[in-house]
RNA sequence: GGUCCCAUAGUUCAACUGGAUAGAAUGUCAGAUUUCGGCUCUGAAGGUUGGGGGUUCGAAUCCUCCUGGGAUCACCA
């Protein structure tokens, strides 16, 4: 199909190059969509060709005008305005281009390419539930797993499962001191929420001792005794520092959640049974919150499996003196990118986050030689990212330059509300829970569907919670820290989720009475309303949108063409009457595109995750 | 302290990557509609784009200095 912008951006190449003998590069043509408040379809802006052309802008601009209109049969007049020249488009154009989108099941599906893309996102620990942070992740990660594929990539969703590792030790070792041989069945509780529990417990266990331990002479001892890090701090400061180092000295919890480690490494019979249990609780736990945030992944990898790998990699980087070694301890100097030396292999011959790294990118780039592989991952991350991607790229291997981090911003709280003492973040399940209690007021209250059963009521009360839920978080540039405001989230006014829903919802209302068989209507050329050309321009721009988020990997770009579809409808809806139409031809004609634009609404909003519901 | 990121109506976010008079939503105020409320609709007010300087036809956007906030600077993940 043929893009328009694309359109009038090689006609005016032409014509300038023509009319001022000169070489015009292509992306000098600045065409956008003309103001609301003036006359025309689409804007060039002249002030590039001035210098060529000699002249002032306004000359530039009539004579550029007069020449496209002549030159483009689909460009029917224009008018300049200082520097810009506003050009209309005909309306017989338009109608051809919705008739086009309207016959495209596929429209929005961007040419294939041939690339392969490794989205990771999601990658939780399993030592604890989800929560708000990791709802970002999971969004963000599925919807430009979802606008990559629209955009015409092969995408595998991965994700890797931080499953062993200290943490995952504690709550190991605080549900077996203080368990009880309680299980999620005994008690009820969700998997992830019941191993989350033990985890807290070892927090305030280890704390409890900690307390006890600073008024013995051992806390003295360590302040006289202490490293120089800590040596401009008094007393208090110091102990107040100090927690982490007191695990691994003096805690006796540390030690042993530290020998329950080492036992797991060594492949202890029994930490593994208590491990394995333990982790099938909590990726049970996780699989129940995927499933009703409607996500899934091509692929799992677990850390257990993959955090020994690299090992051949850095053998080789040793061998090509791109890492150095001292003694067991394998390191790199970035300091070319800015950064400090970074360890990949610690001294006692043991993994780090940067050797799995490396690893596993091998590991995904076996799997499915993608080019491009993107890392869902917090923006607290930058500077690591920044060091796997060097250290790939100095090993020259084949995927480096398609490495990503889309860093994606902290997501806070409105003043503190809804955190809890320990600081400890707003849970996912709680979070997704309320939202739908509130949505199942909302509807009931309004009583409009009761002529549906409790399961259909209960899908809707689904789609549009999630929906104002997911909006609220999409609708925001991931790279920006965003603020989360729980009463906000659950809106439904104004630009959510629910709006553009709403909007869904009117058209399969009015197609329902108007054209139930959804038969194939035809038309006879009515001349456009403003708000009718509009939606159609708008329409029509959907696969560049999709092309503009894919490139820059935000759902954001997609979530703002929706909700500008859905607002124009509306406005249509209440400018145009389809059932009292002046003419069946202009009857028919809406119809066509209401039908169209719930098609092109149902399909972005797709890509941000959220099903339409077909009453609200 | 070094490096990186951020700062836009009261608030939450936009601004097609340098284009026209910086836009939405929400909140506030006024009005319409309605069976009260809600929903819906119309309108108004709300901005020196943190501050100064520079680059040019043109700056929220690029450069520079300053102010304020955040992240990071592990042989943690």
């Amino acid at each position: 199909m043929s893009n328009i912008i694309s359109e009038i951006q090689a006609a005016t190449v032409e014509v300038v190059n023509d009319l001022y003998s000169a070489k015009l590069d292509l992306a000098k043509v600045n065409v956008s969509a003309t103001r609301k408040d003036m006359e025309g379809d689409y804007t060039i802006v002249v002030f590039p060709f001035t210098k060529m052309a000699g002249k002032k802008p306004e000359e530039v601009g009539e004579e550029l005008g007069a020449k496209l209109v002549e030159a483009h049969p689909h460009i029917s007049g224009y008018n300049v305005i200082k520097g810009f020249l506003n050009l209309s488009v005909a309306d017989d154009y338009w109608l051809s281009v919705l008739g086009d989108i309207a016959a495209d099941a596929d429209f929005g599906k961007n040419e294939k390419k041939e690339d392969t893309v490794v989205v990771e996102f999601s990658s939780p620990n399993t030592n604890k539930p989800l929560h708000l942070g990791h709802i970002r992740n999971i969004l963000l990660g599925w919807s430009v797993s979802k606008i990559l594929q629209a955009d015409g990539y092969e995408v595998k969703k991965v994700q890797i499962v931080n499953d062993r590792g200290i943490a995952i030790c504690r709550s190991m070792l605080a549900w077996q001191k203080f368990g009880n041989g309680e299980t999620p069945e005994s008690t009820g509780m969700k998997g992830d929420h019941f191993v989350g529990k033990y985890y807290v417990k070892f927090a305030s266990e280890f704390s409890k001792e900690y307390e006890a331990w600073q008024s013995t002479p051992a806390a003295d001892e360590a302040f006289e005794n202490r490293e120089k890090k800590y040596q401009a701090l008094d007393k208090t400061a110091f102990i107040k520092e100090y927690k982490n180092d007191y695990f691994n000295t003096h805690s006796a919890l540390g030690a042993e959640a530290k020998a329950m480690l080492i036992a797991w490494e060594a492949e202890d019979p029994e930490v593994r049974a208590l491990w394995k249990k333990m982790n099938g609780w909590v990726l049970s736990g996780f699989d129940q919150t995927y499933k009703t945030l409607g996500v899934d992944f091509t692929k799992l990898y677990f850390e257990s499996d993959t955090y020994l790998l690299g090992k051949d990699m850095i053998a080789d980087g040793l061998a090509k003196n791109i890492l150095t070694q001292e003694d067991k301890r394998v390191m790199i100097d970035l300091e070319n990118i800015g950064l400090a030396t970074k360890t990949i292999i610690k001294s006692d011959g043991t993994s780090t986050y940067t050797s799995q790294d490396l690893g596993t990118a091998q590991l995904r780039w076996d799997d499915f030689a993608a080019k491009k592989m993107i890392y869902v991952v917090g923006d607290e991350q930058i500077a690591h990212f920044q060091g796997v991607f060097e250290i790939l790229k100095r090993m020259k291997a084949p995927y480096a330059d398609g490495l990503f981090h889309l860093a994606y911003g902290m997501v806070d709280l409105p003043t503190g509300r809804m955190k809890s003492r320990e600081g400890t973040v707003v849970d996912a399940d709680d979070l997704v829970n309320e939202v739908k209690s509130l949505a199942r007021t909302n509807l009931t209250e309004r009583g409009e569907l009761e002529v549906l059963t409790a399961e259909e009521k209960e899908d809707i009360v689904h789609r549009i919670a999630l929906g104002a839920l997911k909006y609220y978080i999409l609708k925001v540039n991931p790279t920006r820290r965003m603020v989360f405001n729980p009463e906000e989230s659950l809106d439904m006014q104004g630009d959510t989720g629910p709006y553009i829903q709403n909007a869904y919802v009117r058209i399969q209302s009015i197609l329902r009475k108007a054209n139930p068989d959804g038969a194939a209507l035809t038309y006879s050329y009515p001349s456009l309303a403003p708000v009718e050309k509009n939606l159609i321009m708008l329409l029509s721009s959907y696969p560049s949108v999709i092309a503009s988020a894919a490139a820059k990997y935000d759902p954001s770009e997609v979530a703002a063409f929706c909700y500008a579809l859905g607002k124009t409808f509306h406005k249509f809806y209440h400018d145009m009457s389809i059932m009292k139409a002046e003419s069946e031809d202009a009857k028919n004609f809406r119809i066509v595109l209401a039908t169209t634009v719930g098609k092109v609404l149902a399909k972005g909003m797709d890509l941000v995750g959220i099903e339409m519901p077909e009453r609200m």
